[in-house]
DNA sequence: GTACGATCTAGAGCCGACTCTAGGTCAAGT
DNA sequence: ACTTGACCTAGAGTCGGCTCTAGATCGTAC
């Protein structure tokens, strides 16, 4: 098990350098990430996968201050499940109201697109929005 | 036709009246606001619907640079639909995406859901994250 | 005619989530 | 020994999208 090195780690989970000091800055690794002789962040399997964890939750628009929450129940150990999965409830609203906005802008989209095919298909424009 | 104040507009479409004097200095109106003797904005029920169509575009993460761009195309009158086109499937594109990730995130959502309701349930916690 | 709330403009401020900079230290190759 | 590049910390800067402020004007109700 090589150590892994902060560079590796923003390779594999498609965050920058930056953006995983940051993180660990805000608090949202599970486990405090450990370090070498010299100073430097080794990472293991497990944080990378609570990273990727982290990266699908922000890619559906969860807060950061959320994901802290949440960091700070998983970090604090077991006995708090009731509230993490009210995290999660709080989550899965957001995004299944999220899937309804983005479904009403599909509906909105296919409905204007093919107005504009008609048009250019028929080339006779008649609407001018 | 009453003439239609920004009050009325915000609460019609939910935008602020603060960000609907942005959205106009933003250049994202179709048409120009019309005025009154005082000065006031009135506003018509065309920009009204306008509105509500960026209010879709928007919610479902439309940049305001590619709805400035669209805007334009519609200011500038017919014979631009090819573009009109390429940006609304550019932006079906990233609706499309979205919702990619937003299912993704609901599976790990429900999957994690799914572990702590087991936990809960059979007051035998298992595992800690 | 006066009070008061809605509106006006121009411009500053804010928030979230990074991103970048400065000024160093560490580690691997030659 | 030296170079080079990845890494370190602390803190400043950026960007998008509003939001708010100041100071003035408008318009309706009394």
């Amino acid at each position: 098990m090589a150590s892994i090195t902060i560079g590796e780690v923003a390779e594999r989970t498609g965050l920058s350098v930056h953006a995983l000091r940051f993180y660990e800055r805000e608090g949202i690794m599970a486990n405090p990430v450990a370090r070498n002789a010299g100073g430097r962040r080794v990472y293991s399997e497990d944080d990378i996968e609570w990273l990727i964890v982290c990266t699908v939750l922000r890619a559906s628009g969860m807060p950061m201050t959320a994901i802290r929450r949440y960091t700070d129940l998983v970090r604090h150990g077991e006995g708090n499940e009731k509230e993490r999965l009210a995290l999660l409830r709080e989550h899965e609203q957001r995004v299944t109201d999220q899937m309804d906005q983005l479904t009403r802008c599909l509906d909105l989209i296919h409905y204007k697109i093919g107005v504009y095919e008609d048009v250019l298909g028929t080339d006779s424009p008649i609407n001018g929005t």
